[in-house]
Parts: C-alpha cells; structure tokens; sequence
DNA sequence: AGCTAAGCGAGACGGTACGTCAGGTCTTCTT
DNA sequence: AAGAAGACCTGACGTACCGTCTCGCTTAGCT
C-alpha cells in the first residue's frame, strides 16, 4: 500500500492541532464569533495560517471540532428513573448548553452559518449533537413501543420549542424544562400516562 | 413644531431605496446569502454605496427590510373553519417560507446573523415575523379560555419542531404538517378534544 | 436683449462672499491647506456647496480670491531713500510674506497647486504678486538706465535666492536680506557702485 | 544579534518594488500629478494595494524613490575647463530637468506638496538634489577661497533665479543660463575675474 | 399686489479614492 | 515533509470629498 502521507516526513504537530482548538475556543469565548478569524486563530495559536489551512479546509470544521467533544459531554445527562426528570433534566442540559456554554455559542454560530453556507450544512448534519442526544435520551425514558411517532420527528417534538425559543432570542428563563418534557411525553408517548 | 429635517433640502430617492430592496431580494435568490455584499447591492441596484450607507445602518437592516413585507404576506394565510385544518395551512405556509421563499431565505440568514450579532438578534426580534403570525393563527383556532400554555411558549410549541427540522438540515419532505397540528392541539389545547 | 443677467432675480449675496473668503483664510490658518476642502469651506462659511460653485470654478480660485489682497498689501512695502535699504526692507517683507503670513500660506499652496495643475499655473501667473511687486520695487530703487537686465529676469535676481530658499524648505533665520540686496545692486545695476 | 527581521518568511519582491516606482513615472510622465493615485499606482504596476502600503508610508515616499535617481543623474553634468562653461551647463541642465524631465515633474510636485505637508518637506529635504548638485558644481567650478559666501547661500544665488523663473511658470527660453553664471561668478566669487 | 427670475441653504445622489482588514496562496528558511 | 514567518493578490469594508441634482424659501425688479 504505501501509506499515502504519514510515514513520511515531519509528523503532524499535536501541539498545534490543540492550540488552534484552544485558540479557537477562547476566541469565541472572549471575543465572540465575530472575533473569530484565520488570522486570528493563528496569532493566538502560535501557527502559521498555512499549517490550519493544511488540516482543516475550512473555519467551520474547526469551529466543529473545537465545540464537537464539549458538545457532547453537555448534552450527555446521567439518566434519572422517572421519564419526566430524565427529559427534563436534559432540556434543562440543552437549554444551557445553548446560551451560556462556549460549545454551544459555536454551535448557534455553526447552525448560523448552514443557513447560508451548504458544506456547513452538511459538515453540521454529520455530527448531529442535539438530535443524537436527544434520540439518546428519548430511548431511555420512552420504551420503543411507547413511542407513537418516528423517532427523528419525536426528537423535534422535544427539543422544537426550546430550540426556537433560544434561536429566535427569547428569554430562557421565561422556559419550563419540566412542562415542556410532560408535554412532549402526553403526546408522544401518551401510553405513559403523563398528565 | 419643525419637524427635525426630511422638509429641507432634496428629498430622499424612493427609486433608490426600491432598486436596493430588490438588489437585495435578488442577490440572496441569485446567488446565496454569501453574495450579499454592499457593494454588490449597490453595483446590482444602480446606487452608490454611500446612499445605502446613508439610510442602513447595517447589512441585516436592509435584509430585514427587504424580507418582512414578503415574509408576512406568506405567513398570512386564509382562515379555515377547522383548527386541525387551520393550524396545518399555517405549518405548511411556514414550512414553505423556510424551505423555498426568497424571503424566506434571507430570514434563515437573519436568524443565522443573530447567533453570533447581538444587533440583529434585537432587530429580528422587534419585527418577528414567526411569532407575530403563530399568535394570530393560534387565536383564531383555539379560543383562549382552551389554551393551557401562556401565548408565547404556544407558538414555541406550534412552530418550534418544524422550525428546529429545517434549520437543522432535515429534510422538509419527513414532517407532516397536519400531525404537528393535531399534537400541537392535544396538548396546548386538550378541550378541543384533538385525536 | 438687456445685460445678459445680473439685473433680474435676487442678487449676489455679498455676505456669503465674504463669508467664503474668510472661511478659506480661518481654514488655511487653522489647520494647514489639508482641510481646505469645499465641504469643509461651506460648512465653516455657513453657506451651501452650491453657492460656491455658482461663483468660483475651482478651489484655486477661491485661494486666490482670499490671499491676494493681503499678498498686495504685505509686499507694497514703503520706501527708503537708499537703494540698498529700500531692497532690503522688500525682501524682509517678501520672506516674512512667504514663511509666516496666511496670504503667503495660500500662495505657497498655489505654486505648489501650479506644478501639476496647468489652470492653476496660468491664474497665478495673471496675478503674479511677487512678480509685480518685485518689478515696483526695483524700478523706485534703481533708475531704469542703470538695469543691465531686462526688468523680468531683474525681478528673478532679486527675489530667486529667497524664493528658492524657502520654498526648499531652509531655515528663513540664515537669509541675509541686506546681503542679498547688495549682491542683486552690484550685479544688475553695478553703476550704483554697491559694493 | 539577527538583524530585526528579513531572514524568515517570504522575502519582498524585488519586482513588484519595480513595478510600482515604473507605474509612478509613468502616470506622472503620461496624464499627470493629478492621475497619481494609489489606487492607480496599484493596478498599472499590477500589485496590490496592501502591498504598496507596506512598503511606502505615503505616496511622496513612492514619488521621491521614484525620481531621486534620475534626478540625480540628469544633474550630474560632466565637467567644463572654464567656470562659466560649467555653471552653464549645469544651469541648463538644471532647466531641463525642472521643465521637461518626468523626474523633474515630479520633483516640482513634490515641492509643492512639501508646501501645505511639513512631513513631505522633511523629506524633501533629505534628498535636496538641487541643492547637492549645485553644491559640488559650485565646489568644483570655484576654489574655496574664492567664494565669498557661505556654500548654501552661494547655492541659492545660484539656482534661485532659474527656480523661481520656472515655478511660478514663466517661460523657460527667455532664461539666459550664461547669463546667470556670469552673473553669479561676478557676485559669489568676484575675485575670478568673470565679465 | 402678483409674477418671474435668480440666489440661497439643505441635503440626497452617483462617483472615486482612501486606508484597513481578512481570506487564501506563495516562497523562504528552520526543524 | 511539516512548520513558522511573512509577503503577495484579491476584494470588501466604512469614510470622505467630489461635483451635480433637486427641493422649498427668499429677495429682488417688473408688470
């Protein structure tokens, strides 16, 4: 075979992928999205832009892999024994995990930009984080039997109304995590008898 | 009295400010939100630049203008005399202003613009056009002694799944719009007495 | 028929001329020739850009307009009895004309204005204050049989080195303006027996 | 020590610093001081405009780098046995530079630049190729001791007439540049016997 | 007194250049 | 071969001034 690159050569520097990871991620932090530039990351990285440019064909990717793991790790609640704390105690995850995490400041950046960018699009639907969790979560609460709608549209009968609400720039504190988790189990799942 | 200036002086140019507005509308459609740039409006719209400068403040301004009058138009749909009916002509109006309109189009970028531009997001939020029009359809369908939810988190839990589908990526043809309808009813309005 | 106009409609307003003309003085004054801009002419003036334009067809002109009555005023210089003294005191005026007077700032910026503006070059030339001045001066000093040159290059003798000097941007404190009236005398008009 | 920087990254191209002092010369010999852009600059010379801005602080920078080399080769005049043969040459040489080189039209311009932008002047200064020319030329056509003014003075005398004759825009073939050597040698240096 | 004509201040308009910034690409030396 | 440095071209940004063009208002002489 011949390895294609990789044996090759200089190998890769793990130091720079993690400071340009890093870099991205304070950047959002601290600056916010607008922030966010090649040149920048690379200033603050300590790295030539030529070496981002080399891994990542563009700032999306690295946006996504810089808030891809934090995502995950938010959005993955232990379980509790009742359904309805176990949803709500993930909403309540999803709607911080929205407005106050750096992750989930990237990732309303990232939903931002598929609007208007296809790749980033596509790039986003690949990972998936929210309706990943969520199907996670609705199979543990919601016996697979019990559920009277597909699982990806029941995914958006949860996490819809949270998500509008957050996008569209509402008051998350007007939210009610717990309402909306009874609500979503009276109709998806109605068998279980939630009031 | 006065009347703090617009009587001196030449007045502004409607032609201008209408060949902007339709630059815009045809760019975003033409050729995507990315070539939504001022200068390209101006050079499309016959206008010099300074002129837009003079009269938006910020790309998003002239964007919004130039998509609320066509996003509320499309979003006002003809009543019907059954809810279920009445709900689901008002989702699949949204669903196909979100998915295949112009203006539709440029609210998606607005929306996106909002994640990462606390500007735009007051913007979007003073004009609002999902909102303003879920409410309108929800208080004509469902009397509002037989909402169990304040109006607000209603129309979160009306157009929140479909709005969550399609900035998510997915694909619009899996939602069924007279189904949202119907759970949308069962819960935030259970007297109806929806299937 | 009847006077081409000027006798119907409202007449010139002789306050906005003024005005004008002393806004160009305050602005070449004030701020250096860099913010003599037309905008900034009307705004000081209080007039608008239009009336302006009506009047003056180009910037130089206004300069001119604004500096040349003082320029006359500031090289008629009264005379001496002595040649020598007479010369002397016209080129103290002339240098103080060039490095220190405000008509001499807008006139410094005409010759400028003049090596790369032809128009420029000919309005100056129709006026010509150091020219015409230099030529009175030096026929009140030296009797017209005396000149050994013709009374244009006798004006260049005697006010080149000082023109040249300061125009290069040398000190002004190291000219001899007695030094350089002696030196013009004994050579174009050696019959004075200036030593 | 490692000198400031120059050894690392992409060295500057030595073409494109061609290319844009070309350009200058070329806009001011073909349509003027007026089409001297840098924006014009930057496309005729085929760079970037960032690149001109990294390089030259101002566009006097750029014409100054532009012509100092030929002017001072078009002063450098070789020398004459008789004083009088080499103060005219050099005089004509002199006026021909001031009136028909493309250097020369840019060195009128910057001189008249310098006079409403002190930053230019000390930089004209800097360079003084009039000044230098005639320096040597004085030095070499006149034995020290016969001088009897200091040597910038004497330089003034000089050129000051020619200098003055052609930048306030009188015509170049009424000049007698023998003449003005005879007339300076007679004055400056009295003791070499000139007629 | 009313009409006509021109001047006037205000300010919008299409242009053009400014100086800056980010995006990508390239070239050089170093590791 | 990868990396850091940094020059390069491209092209948009927002600003400033240009000269022109409406506006509505004022100021005159002429009917």
């Amino acid at each position: 075979m011949g390895g294609e690159h990789g044996k090759v050569g200089r190998p890769r520097s793990e130091e720079a992928r993690i400071a340009v990871l890093h870099a991205v991620d304070d950047l959002v932090a601290a600056r916010g999205y607008g922030a966010v530039t090649l040149k920048g990351i690379a200033e603050r990285a300590g790295v030539s832009r030529q070496t981002i440019y080399r891994w990542w064909a563009t700032k999306a990717e690295i946006l996504l892999e810089a808030s891809v793991t934090d995502a995950r790790q938010e959005l993955d609640v232990p379980a509790h024994d009742d359904p309805v704390d176990d949803l709500t105690a993930y909403l309540e995850a999803l709607v911080t995990f929205l407005t106050s995490s750096d992750a989930g400041a990237a990732y309303r950046a990232l939903v931002g930009e598929a609007q208007h960018d296809k790749a980033v699009g596509e790039l986003l639907s690949g990972t998936d984080p929210i309706g990943q969790s969520a199907a996670v979560v609705i199979a543990r609460a919601v016996p697979a039997e019990a559920l009277t709608v597909p699982m990806p549209q029941a995914t958006a009968l949860l996490v819809g109304p949270a998500f509008f609400w957050i996008l569209s720039g509402r008051q998350p504190g007007d939210l009610r995590p717990d309402t909306l988790a009874r609500e979503f189990l009276s109709r998806a799942a109605p068998s279980l008898g939630a009031a």
